[in-house]
RNA sequence: GGCCCGGUAGUUCAGCUGGUUAGAACGCUAGCCUGUCACGCUAGAGGUCGACGGUUCGAUCCCGUUCCGGGUCGCCA
């Protein structure tokens, strides 16, 4: 029968004990992690959010009090009461490894079953099993560690930018859908049969409409939602930092976020970065890394070799350039002993599945070359290559052509994180960069029209903006993305405020304006009684945490995350119905999974 | 939806060429132990080898199907 606490009052978490509360009485509570008995001792190591301190019983203990110790195991709940005193024998491992508790009162406040994972540090337990008892893996130090440094970051967060000026807005979580982009997560209404709220993929367009109603510059940390498929660093549901400032523009959002990332970076990890910030245009980071969202912790840049083999032997180069592509390689330096031709073979798989044609290679072995093209060039087209790419002995080129640039650099870029993971390049410390200027229009192969390749509401840049219609190729946008290590973690932009600009967006991106009316009416009606110029960004909390944490997966940085397949194994959700429940909200449901 | 990896005591794993009483470590239970701290020692309990089917005299092992988990591509305005 479990005990009270009554008379007890917590004084001290356990972990900040030392040796300078000797002789002092305290009031400890926790978890049992460990208990020892040997004999006429008995240890027992008790656990909460600070850390470890030892309770200590022996022969001075009282008969009862030594009975009840020798009876409790691990994960027991326990209040104990007693004198802080020197050890006899220190453990210098641990923080509060200098002192013991000389224990007066205990009391076992809750038992606890024999857990089904231990609970440890570092555990090695399978992810679903720790995520069916979440409760328990929470328990861990390192899980409790990354959720109080979360809190740290989201701390910081709302500090800094109140202190800039920024007021805190909730917005709905029950919104319009809109069809565009990411799928909505729905919620069918009650009261009005057949309609449908979606929760949001982003405030975007509430954080808008506070920009119309005045309110100048906004934060909130927003819960987002997308209905798509997961990854490593993608949950169904996330938390942005998101923020929007009024009378703005690209460089005053760029300036206030840099400038929240180095508090951030001084305040959390007290290290601090440089500013401003490196930058590279979208352009430029497509060129010399093949993405978007460059590594640049490492080099092994891009290099664009269609000039070079523009008239070369080999007509699988010739004729990508002539169908309008290009050819560029990338150099693996001193990788001829890591990238043999089995692993080549398995870069050309790996390159095939991402849509290329396949992969030219040279290795340059000490012994001589090898090579998948190289016998249909000539010996000064050879020289010229190797001129033009820099390959030394020693190296591993590898060769991408396609008609398409884009699939070109998309491909190596691929390709060179690729190498770099099998290389075991160094990537080390922290490399933030904005990626600037991008596209406005995406050609969409498949509808074979424009997308908008950010959301509708970004504004273009003033001198794109003769080609909105004419030219949809030459147009890029006010947004821009910040890049972590190889890894998105924020996207922003200014926005559209001038309703005709806006209307013009529309008709480019193929929506008529009854459409664009049906939609986004609410905006657009908004926008005709003064908005101010305006813009902001979204910063991934979740994947902020998940990097500075050095984390690989957001389910280290989210207290209750869902798996791969979307489900949450604790509470097994999502689950079937009532069918009173559908029929309530006028649901039939045609299929069922059992 | 595609591709890749994995599934064997409570947990993490080993298990050779198809024949083993299916093992180890940790955990758990009991006993002993006065300075442990990943205590130690002794003993013990604990298994539908993910599931189904096939091949075989015989399957944890080979084959097929399927379920579950992870990574990734597609997808993520």
């Amino acid at each position: 029968m479990a005990e009270t606490l009554q008379g007890l009052h917590r004084t001290h978490y356990c972990g900040e004990l030392r040796a300078e509360h000797i002789g002092q009485e305290v009031t400890l509570c926790g978890w049992v992690q460990r208990q020892r008995d040997i004999g006429q001792l008995i240890f027992i190591d008790l656990r909460d959010r600070t850390g470890i301190a030892q309770l200590a019983f022996d022969d001075t203990t009282d008969r009862e009090i030594f009975k009840k110790a020798f009876g409790i195991r691990g994960e027991y709940v326990l209040a104990a009461k007693g004198i802080v005193r020197e050890r006899s024998s220190k453990n210098p491992d641990i923080p509060t490894g200098d002192i013991e508790i000389d224990v007066k009162d205990l009391r076992i406040l809750n038992k606890a079953e024999t857990p089904p994972f231990e609970i440890l540090e570092n555990s090695n337990a399978s992810e679903l099993l720790r995520l069916q008892y979440r409760y328990l893996d929470l328990r861990r130090p390192d899980l409790q560690k990354n959720l109080l440094f979360r809190h740290r970051v989201a701390k910081i967060a709302r500090d800094f930018f109140d202190e800039n000026g920024f007021v805190e807005i909730e917005t709905p979580m029950l919104i319009r859908s809109t069809p565009e982009g990411a799928r909505d997560f729905l919620v069918p209404s009650r009261v009005h049969n057949g309609s449908f709220y979606a929760l949001p993929q982003s405030p975007q367009l509430y954080k808008q409409l506070c920009m119309v109603a005045g309110f100048d510059r906004y934060i909130q940390l927003a819960r987002c939602f997308r209905d798509e498929d997961q990854r490593a660093d993608r949950q169904p549901e996330f938390t942005q930092i998101d923020m929007e400032m009024s009378f703005v523009d690209v460089e005053d959002v760029l300036s206030m976020g840099e400038r929240f990332m180095s508090t951030l970076f001084e305040k959390a990890l007290g290290q601090p970065i440089t500013l401003p910030l490196p930058r590279l245009t979208y352009t430029e980071a497509m060129e010399r890394y093949g993405s978007d969202k460059p590594d640049t912790r490492f080099g092994m840049e891009l290099i664009d070799i269609s000039d070079t083999v523009k008239d070369c032997g080999f007509g699988v180069f010739t004729s990508a350039i002539a169908g309008g592509g290009s050819v560029g390689a990338i150099v693996a330096k001193n990788a001829v002993s890591t990238l043999t031709r089995k692993e080549i073979d398995k870069l050309t798989e790996m390159v095939k599945g991402i849509g290329a044609k396949g992969l030219a290679w040279a290795r340059l072995n000490p012994d001589g070359l090898a090579s998948s093209f190289a016998k249909f060039l000539s010996e000064e087209e050879w020289k010229a290559l190797a001129e033009r790419t820099g390959v030394e002995e020693g190296d591993v080129l590898l060769i991408v052509a396609d008609t398409v640039k884009k699939h070109v650099l998309t491909t190596l870029g691929a390709l060179r994180l690729e190498v770099a993971e099998k290389l075991n390049i160094p990537r080390e410390g922290f490399h933030l960069l904005w990626i600037t200027e991008f596209p406005f229009f995406e050609w969409n192969e498949e509808t074979e029209h424009w997308d908008a390749m950010h959301h509708p509401f970004t504004s273009p840049m003033d001198e794109s903006i003769p080609y909105l219609t004419s030219n949809p190729e030459k147009v890029y946008a006010k947004a821009y993305d910040l890049v972590l290590n190889g890894e998105e973690l924020c996207s922003g932009s200014i926005r559209i405020t001038d309703p005709e600009l806006q209307s013009h967006m529309f008709h480019a991106l193929g929506m008529t304006d009854e459409e664009a009316h049906e939609k986004f009416g609410f905006l657009l009606d908004a926008f005709r009684y003064g908005a101010p110029p305006h813009g902001g960004m979204g910063i991934g909390l979740d994947r902020l945490t998940m990097q500075l944490l050095h984390a690989s997966s957001l389910r280290d940085v989210v207290a209750f995350p869902k798996l791969q397949n979307m489900s949450e194994p604790m509470t097994s959700c999502p689950s079937p119905v009532d069918a009173e429940q559908l029929e309530e909200l006028g649901i039939a449901v045609t299929k069922q999974e059992e």
